[in-house]
DNA sequence: CGGTATCCCTAGAGATACTG
DNA sequence: CAGTATCTCTAGGGATACCG
């Protein structure tokens, strides 16, 4: 529950780019995934998400917590930290987000495939 | 399987722009889904796709082909005939576009009422 | 640490007009 | 009917620099 994210838990040489499927903006379904298991502080979540600009995390994390997916918590102290944790409807997204990722581990060949042959006869 | 597309299958008023889960481009789940009962003609699609131009048709149909997910045939003949079928990969995505479908019915209403909390409160 | 503010740049979407 | 061809416009994404 609070062992640190995996840097390579989105391996950028199997880009999530390419699934068809895409939750909220480019980095909304990911976020959600890093929440999966407790609430992240933001730059725990910069780890994992590599290459994020503090900007585009900011504006995720708004989008995240305007649609009611994740609530931000600041925890008073001499340092600063602030926290995101997803509610009940965040936590629920989960399960579709897992039918994408489950249809792109059986598919995700096929995909390439068909896009590596297309190469060949392009329209 | 071969009777008409409903022009309200996407209802404009319930607009599937503000789920977080997207397929490919807008417009990629919405042909997919159209096309889940048999084969379909360009200006068939055109129906249901209220307001889709012939260019972003035509781009999101070529899409769907490099993507192995649809197959184009022509059909010879004295009048023009092209239509687009699934292929059975494209079939297989239908199962992850209802569970996204599924999602958005039980929590719709939850995202919503938070969108709408929000404006009281920006941030 | 957890952000803003500013600027840039491209891909996506669309409107419109034309074609085999 | 089933598209192309052009042009436009905007939002998404990102780089960089700065702030409480």
């Amino acid at each position: 529950m609070r062992e640190p994210l995996d840097p390579d838990m989105f391996d950028p040489v199997c880009p999530s780019d390419l699934t068809p499927i895409r939750f909220g903006d480019k980095w909304y379904g990911m976020i959600v995934r890093c929440l999966e298991h407790g609430p992240r502080r933001f730059s725990e979540l910069r780890v994992p998400l590599r290459g994020i600009s503090a900007k585009v995390l900011t504006r995720t994390l708004r989008a995240l917590e305007r649609d009611g997916m994740v609530v931000r918590t600041e925890h008073p102290g001499p340092v600063r930290q602030v926290e995101y944790e997803l509610t009940p409807l965040g936590r629920s997204l989960l399960e579709p987000i897992a039918a994408a990722c489950a249809w792109a581990e059986e598919h995700w060949e096929e995909l390439l495939d068909a896009r590596e042959a297309a190469v060949g006869h392009p329209r």
